[in-house]
DNA sequence: CCATACCGACTTTTT
DNA sequence: GTCGGTATGG
């Protein structure tokens, strides 16, 4: 709805692609503009790089390419949607058939399509991790792992590992010798849960994250219709985020792109935090080499933050040990230094961010204009709390998602088997809702239905056991009357709630008015749909969580603060933002420890940084709360600790300790390194490793000189950290 | 064979 | 908080 809030009628008419320039910088008007061939452009953060993309579709359909022909690849469902209507504004509506979406978004829509070449049915069942794990514990029993000793892998890590195998495309064999070198004496019963992973998959009708990409890649490489009519449809393939790729995606990339070759792929190495997922921003300095006319544009101007916080966040990812292609500048004006703060606990942390923002609301900010940033989705439950007390609205997103929870898989469970009547894992729960059927009764009555061309006539002509006969009665009457075709996906919800609400109240009697709030919601969210299979899909998809924005739009927007994960927060901006427990175990997490993670863990506080505009908070507590409830001195976070003092500011430190309390704490890292050089004099001649080459015009501060480049113009330097060479 | 209750261990990030 | 194992009673 919000686009035609500034839907006025001028946009309705096309612009001619000359207005477009001059809203662009050079660089952004030069990846607007390209029109044939491959191109990468390097985007550093918040350089305009969502800007760009929206005006380059708006560009090409202005063009006169149609809009079906341009296909759209980014993060979230959510980012296509908004550039796909930013740019509608900007030409005309029919940019709204630009196909969009994330990359499983877009290979569910060709594979129900196409996956009968791979024997899917249309109707196929989109799964989530959750589900695999559901399949997995089957599995188990059905092959009689069950009785290996509690040493055997949970179906957690099992699912964990088969998915980097995949996304990684590195045999599972080898996945286990890496990473889960303790499991190695199971990798026999491994494989074979793989291989009976696959099989009850293809024959039940359902796809995982991972198959959607691989059997993507599967039509577009094995079936010649499938390949021809997906790679000659699209003349023009733009590619979001793209240092958060895998192998998997750029294969399916090059080969969608194959045709035409009119590939534009958009990212930033430092920015590159999904590699738990198999990503790897090595795609980006490859695909030059795998089209070898390729173009490279940068963009390397800043538009959203104060050179303070820039200069910052350049310190952060300065450290990094892959050194990066590019360094930001800005030139918007002025600004405060990022403010370090270290709370005496994380109640304490908690009040300061509370006391703060009433203070930034006082000040007449909007609270749409703050938010939160966390490493881990539950380190925000004291602030959650205390939030709450002060009564300020917050949306959290990251963490748990609504459909995670049992009452919520069991609804939907139920709309599953009769969108997709061969999904066996989802007949299992439903049948285990059935009072007086346990495991084996229902891998019985399974068993009995297997494949049958109409599992519900065989569930019907099955004989129940006398205990369990009315239970299973009433459902085969839901069921029948879930069957009416004529039903809206609302109606057959309220079918299913009859039917569960009993059900539901004895299963969660002592908390479940918490739990019938997410019903509710879940009738919300129903609603506003008119096809179930789109709504099975989505919740898969795209989880709610996150869902009742939208809601909150069109009842006039009341003002959140928003709490997030940094990965939700990817792509995201706020004019102030926190940043909470800063501290070694937390941010960066205690579950990583090899370089290479910790070195991702430096990109994602890279990342949180870089969405503040004016104000940036980074905030640490003192003492932290160990999980047997002690309270523990709480060791800094090393990367807080690498960041030269006079680019921030800490109040109430005292004079300038590099060190803080907490025992055990091993002092400084020693990481920084510093120019060996006495003053640099006006006048001076240097060459700076991104600037080039320059002229110190005058002293600012200690050891802060102002610096002209005849490439960038006048920049602020500290010499104690940025890499410059005296060269006279 | 099913339901329930209890204990201990572990809990990153997401499509 | 949630998963997995275990013990107990129906």
């Amino acid at each position: 709805m919000q686009q035609y809030l500034f839907d006025t009628p001028e946009h309705n008419k096309k612009k001619e692609p000359s207005s477009i320039r001059d809203q662009l910088n050079s660089s952004q008007f030069e990846a607007v503009s390209h029109m044939e061939g491959p191109a990468l452009v390097i985007a550093g953060a918040g350089s305009g790089k969502t800007r760009t993309l929206v005006y380059r579709t708006a560009y090409l359909v202005g063009k006169g390419v149609s809009p079906e022909r341009i296909l759209l690849l980014t993060f979230t469902r959510k980012a296509a949607q908004e550039m796909i209507t930013r740019a509608s504004m900007i030409i005309d509506d029919s940019c709204r058939m630009v196909m969009g979406g994330t990359f499983h978004a877009v290979a569910s829509q060709f594979l129900r399509r196409y996956g009968q070449f791979l024997g899917y049915p249309p109707n196929f069942t989109i799964i989530d991790q959750a589900d695999a794990e559901g399949i997995i514990n089957l599995l188990k029993a059905s092959l009689n792992f069950s009785g290996l000793g509690k040493k055997f892998p949970s179906k957690r890590l099992i699912v964990t590992a088969m998915s980097q195998s995949v996304n990684k495309a590195i045999p599972l064999t080898e996945i286990i010798a890496d990473r889960y070198w303790h499991l190695q004496e199971y990798t026999e019963e491994l494989l074979t849960i793989k291989e009976q992973y696959q099989k009850f998959k293809l024959e039940h009708g359902l796809m995982d994250y991972d198959d959607l990409l691989v059997n993507w890649k599967r039509i577009l490489q094995e079936n010649e219709t499938a390949r021809d009519e997906i790679s000659s449809r699209f003349k023009h393939v733009m590619v979001d985020e793209y240092q958060d790729t895998n192998h998997l995606q750029a294969d399916i990339v090059r080969l969608v792109g194959a045709y035409h070759e009119n590939i534009m792929v958009v990212g930033d190495d430092s920015q590159s935090i999904y590699s738990f997922r198999g990503a790897d921003f090595k795609n980006i300095m490859e695909f030059p080499r795998l089209f070898p006319d390729t173009k490279v544009i940068r963009l390397e101007e800043n538009y959203r933050s104060t050179q303070p916080i820039l200069t910052m966040t350049n310190a952060i990812i300065e450290n990094a040990v892959e050194k990066y292609t590019k360094k930001l500048f800005s030139r918007v004006d002025g600004g405060d230094k990022p403010i370090i703060f270290g709370a005496r606990n994380e109640s304490d942390q908690a009040q300061f961010i509370v006391r703060k923002i009433v203070e930034l609301l006082k000040e007449g900010e909007s609270l749409n204009e703050i938010a939160v940033l966390f490493r881990s989705g539950y380190h925000s439950y004291k602030l959650e709390l205390e939030l709450a007390n002060q009564q300020l609205s917050f949306e959290k997103r990251g963490g748990m998602k609504l459909t995670e929870s049992a009452h919520i898989k069991d609804v939907i469970s139920h709309l599953r088997v009769i969108s997709n009547k061969q999904d066996h894992l989802s007949w299992n729960r439903v049948l285990l809702l059935v009072e007086k059927v346990g495991p084996k009764t229902a891998q019985k009555i399974l068993a009995a239905v297997k494949q049958s061309e109409e599992p519900l006539d065989a569930l019907r002509a099955y004989k129940p056991g006398k205990t369990w006969q009315h239970g299973f009665n009433e459902l085969l009457a839901l069921l029948g009357n879930l069957e009416d075709t004529s039903l809206s996906p609302l109606e057959q919800f309220e079918v299913v709630m009859e039917y569960y609400q009993p059900i539901f109240e004895k299963l969660f009697h002592d908390d479940y008015p918490t739990r019938a709030r997410d019903l509710e919601q879940l009738r919300s969210i129903l609603s506003g749909y008119d096809d179930l299979q789109s709504f099975i899909d989505d919740t898969a998809l795209d989880p709610p969580g996150n869902l009742s924005e939208p809601e909150g739009d069109l009842h006039g927007d009341s003002e959140k603060l928003i709490l997030s994960t940094v990965h939700s927060a990817k792509g995201l901006e706020w004019k102030t933002v926190f940043i909470i427990n800063l501290v070694e175990g937390k941010f960066p997490s205690s579950m990583v420890r090899l370089p290479e993670e910790i070195e991702e863990e430096r990109r994602l506080l890279y990342v949180a940084a870089t969405r503040a505009k004016e104000r940036l908070f980074l905030i640490y507590p003192r003492e932290v709360l160990s999980p047997k409830r002690y309270t523990e001195p709480a060791i800094i976070s090393r990367f807080l600790e690498e960041i030269p003092a006079d680019f921030t500011y800490s109040p109430g430190r005292k004079s300038s300790l590099p060190t803080f309390d907490g025992a055990g704490f091993t002092g400084k890292t020693g990481k920084s390194k510093r120019t060996e050089s006495g003053d640099v004099g006006v006048g001076t001649q240097i060459r700076h490793s991104f600037f080039g080459e320059g002229k110190v015009q005058k002293n600012v501060g200690p050891r802060t000189v102002s610096i002209f480049f005849p490439r960038h113009g006048l920049k602020t330097i500290n010499l104690d950290y940025a890499k410059v060479e005296i060269l006279s």
